[in-house]
DNA sequence: TTGTAAGCGTTATCAC
DNA sequence: GTGATAACGCTTACAA
């Protein structure tokens, strides 16, 4: 065999004394309208020379690229990954390959794996990035390529969005919080920026605070800047008061950070609340447990897959346009309130 | 402009009252040699239409396909993600995309996957699994597609490795073991079935002990089967002994398992010692910190995509083979022995 | 400097 | 049932 040279269709052909026409159909969706002698030889040169259809030149002519894109702003990110699990999965039961791009926040990278992947013709588009390429984003919607939002909403542009439900996130952090007896509560999050989202939680926060009467501070803070966050958290520790005290992370990376800065401080989980939105291998681990609420990631993932295949919906309607996911609350020991 | 069209290099050629081949040109790599005034019309047109060249088709003529394949095992691995990180970093460097499939450590989506890569006609392939579908690689290596084996040789089959240095990592930890004063050590590690870098990890463990006069027994075990792990380490720790006893994850995976059971068992970190390969992010976080051997996963990755780019290597020697990168060890309280 | 024409490997259309 | 033949969108000799 000639490895220089990937064996093609014709040379199938060649070998079964076939058409390229026959060779074709065999791999493709006719092979019933062959003859079982003919399909037996196909097989059989096939077979022989390793000859495996070139999807490159499949998705040239008529079908698609069967080709989904992902573009993901933080691949490190637990949360990232669990969904793109849920998105794997719903892409292989539908016959479509995933196309991972990791953005590393940079713009910059959003546009140009954009740009990447539409090159290669993906069908459908699932994004989840802070940025905002808007532009480039409604020219695809434009295109009429499918897309989906992940946590994500895009102000001037009505576009799929799948996600936590936010506001019930919160809704379900506060409850906690307050019925284990917490009053003073400390909410720590990214800057919302642009990112719709983090907004969400942000804005549900403080009315939630609000009607049930709780002290609820806010601190936004780039995770870059460690010592500003520890002495945002010190100070809030440091303030004499009667009443317990909790801090609710707005992520899994917060609420890493905030674990660190914590035994840092050689605060004690529990005296000192600490709930965080998605939940984390470690965090049953960590002294007594770190309560968490779970994102459903699976299933957000695989939601995300549905609505690309689901053809354009009514985004009209906010049913329409937008699917939120209940969280789970996982209670652990880091929200068992000592008074 | 028609949703239902997508724009071809021939509605720009037109529309810039050029030739196809001067547009071919435009966005190849003959820019220079159209004349500034033609330029200036193709990209006027292009950018009018909204133009972005199919790199399906492209792929489908002279140049492959720019795509990078890489397999993975286990996508919620953090090893994995970490490495896919520099591989996926090391593509864009070299104007390489990624597409990457996960296995779920399931040999039928191996060689489903593997055949998904192949007929995208992908230039390299990274593989990171522990199934072997050692005929389905032998036949892409015989195909002439570069291939780089993650962390796992293949027996009968000399393709290039990248991974970490095992005899190092092994001899690192049995040093750090026996210098902090445990004597009595126990190894957990999934069954070494075919996957090789297990197997040397194994080896080396036990000649390491050997020659140290450590007591070392081992434990291996699949990771699904918690209880008997759990029954395994009880066991371990209950012996009587004078000599403090220590625990050596062989993975990151383990290590959580392991950590995990360890705080059901009450034990104290430390008074048992734990030392784990892979670092994750928690490992600081849980009770005096575990001492762990970080993999250079960036380096790996990275690595992994020169070799794949540096075309065939004198596999015959141990050096053109195999590319063995050493650990970094992080010492925490977990190894910091009370005797 | 620019254009013409022949593929790349496949599928779709139409004949036999 | 089976097979020519023309696309698909692009690159690349080869001409001009």
């Amino acid at each position: 065999m000639n490895p220089s040279h990937r064996t093609t269709i014709l040379d199938v052909a060649r070998a079964a004394g076939a058409s390229k026409t026959s060779v074709s159909r065999y791999f493709g969706s006719e092979r019933q309208r062959l003859s079982g002698e003919l399909q037996q030889r196909i097989a059989d040169a096939a077979d022989q020379l390793g000859y495996q259809p070139n999807q490159l030149a499949r998705s040239l002519k008529g079908a698609g690229s069967r080709l989904i894109g992902m573009l993901v702003a933080d691949i490190r990110n637990p949360f990232s990954i669990a969904v793109m699990h849920g998105v794997e999965q719903a892409c292989r039961e539908h016959g479509l390959s995933l196309l991972v791009c990791n953005t590393d926040n940079d713009p910059a990278q959003e546009r140009e794996h954009l740009a990447l992947l539409t090159a290669y013709r993906v069908e459908g588009l699932v994004v989840n990035i802070t940025g905002s390429p808007d532009h480039e984003l409604k020219r695809l919607i434009d295109q009429g390529i499918p897309l989906v939002l992940l946590d994500r909403e895009l102000t001037d542009l009505n576009a799929k969005v799948v996600g936590l439900d936010n506001a019930l996130a919160i809704d379900m952090a506060l409850n906690h919080l307050q019925a284990r007896g917490y009053r003073e509560l400390l909410y720590i999050s990214e800057p919302p920026d642009r990112a719709s989202s983090r907004k969400a939680r942000l804005k549900r926060y403080q009315s939630g605070c609000e009607a049930r009467q709780l002290r609820g501070k806010v601190r936004c803070q780039p995770l870059e800047d460690d010592a500003a966050l520890r002495q945002a958290i010190a100070d809030f520790l440091a303030v004499p008061t009667d009443s317990p005290k909790a801090l609710l992370c707005a992520n899994g990376k917060i609420t890493l950070a905030v674990t660190r800065i914590l035994q840092a401080l050689g605060a004690r989980l529990g005296d000192t609340g600490l709930i965080g939105i998605d939940e984390l291998d470690w965090c049953a681990l960590v002294g007594p447990g770190i309560t968490t609420l779970a994102q459903p990631t699976d299933a957000i993932g695989r939601d995300a897959v549905q609505r690309l295949l689901a053809g354009p919906a009514n985004l009209d309607t906010p049913e329409g346009a937008a699917r939120r996911h209940a969280p789970i609350l996982i209670a652990r020991g880091s929200t068992r309130c000592p008074a």
